[in-house]
DNA sequence: CTGGGGAAGGGGCCC
DNA sequence: TGGGCCCCTTCCCCA
């Protein structure tokens, strides 16, 4: 069975609900390539080759990059400080997922929905994509909140402030990188790449501790938690560490502690 | 039940 | 503006 997000179940509201699209009717703009999507019933991923890009793998550029051990952050210094809860792992990396205070003075593009700022109008829209709304919601927003959105997907009731945004979303519909080998889609072609891994059995980054080797960067990253003796997420209840977020999850979700 | 690996999706930044 | 890439997160499965 393969791991298709078309055959996933979701149990939190933070995954997107794939089912809301499959239970509407499919009207593909024409103005867009790859107007069919696999549908529920009459025909299966696996058999799914839609009007789009194929990826031959023999055709396929090289890997990402010379297949040679890949170092994340330098030599993984194990005996460091527990990093706590604010990643500085990552930080020292030079790059982080949020920007840790105040606005950079560089920031003057405001998202009308938060309050994150961004230095060119390309990641303002890109980031008000997560404000997407259904259209159930687009009610209870204030109008002068609303982006003013002009692009409408006819795949669903999301709206988009710019084309770019429109076509980035409709690529979610139409899974324009196909593996020629299994015939799963993907949105983008870089996870499409990561896919073929699993067939190729490449795995580029080797664990510098134990050269255990992974197809995937953030696997490689997950598995260096395992050498670290201090766990990075910790129960906030029992103090209790745990080495990646999924394992805290389950872990206060088994009932140890209740009142967290 | 827990820990860990594999696989995949999305947000955000850079060019 | 769009593609590529990185990072984070999540889910599933297995030992």
């Amino acid at each position: 069975m393969p791991r298709s997000f078309l055959v996933k179940k979701y149990f939190t509201n933070k995954r997107p609900n794939y089912s809301e699209l499959e239970s509407q009717n499919a009207v593909i703009p024409e103005c867009y390539p790859l107007a069919e999507l696999p549908m529920r019933g009459n025909s299966s991923v696996l058999t799914y080759f839609p009007t789009a890009l194929l990826f031959n793998m023999d055709a396929l550029p090289a890997p990402l990059s010379p297949v040679s051990p890949v170092s994340l952050t330098g030599p993984l210094d194990l005996s460091s400080s527990p990093s706590s809860s604010s990643g500085e792992d990552e930080e020292e990396a030079g790059r982080t997922s949020d920007p840790p205070s105040p606005v950079p003075p560089h920031h003057i593009y405001h998202c009308l929905h938060c309050s994150k700022t961004y230095s060119s109008p390309s990641g303002l829209s890109r980031h008000q994509l997560t404000h997407c709304p259904r259209g159930s919601e687009i009610s209870s927003i204030p109008s002068e909140a609303l982006p003013r959105p002009a692009f409408h997907c006819k795949n669903c009731p999301k709206e988009y402030t710019s084309l770019g945004a429109l076509k980035m979303h409709i690529r979610s519909h139409t899974l324009p990188c196909v593996c020629t080998t299994c015939g799963k889609a993907f949105s983008r072609p870089w996870l499409l790449r990561g896919h073929i891994r699993t067939h190729t059995g490449e795995r580029p980054f080797s664990c510098q501790h134990c050269n255990r080797a992974f197809a995937d960067r953030s696997n490689l990253r997950a598995h260096m938690q395992t050498h670290s003796e201090v766990k990075k997420y910790q129960c906030g209840s029992c103090s209790r560490t745990f080495s990646r977020m999924s394992l805290l999850h389950k872990h206060t979700a088994s009932g140890c502690c209740p009142a967290s």
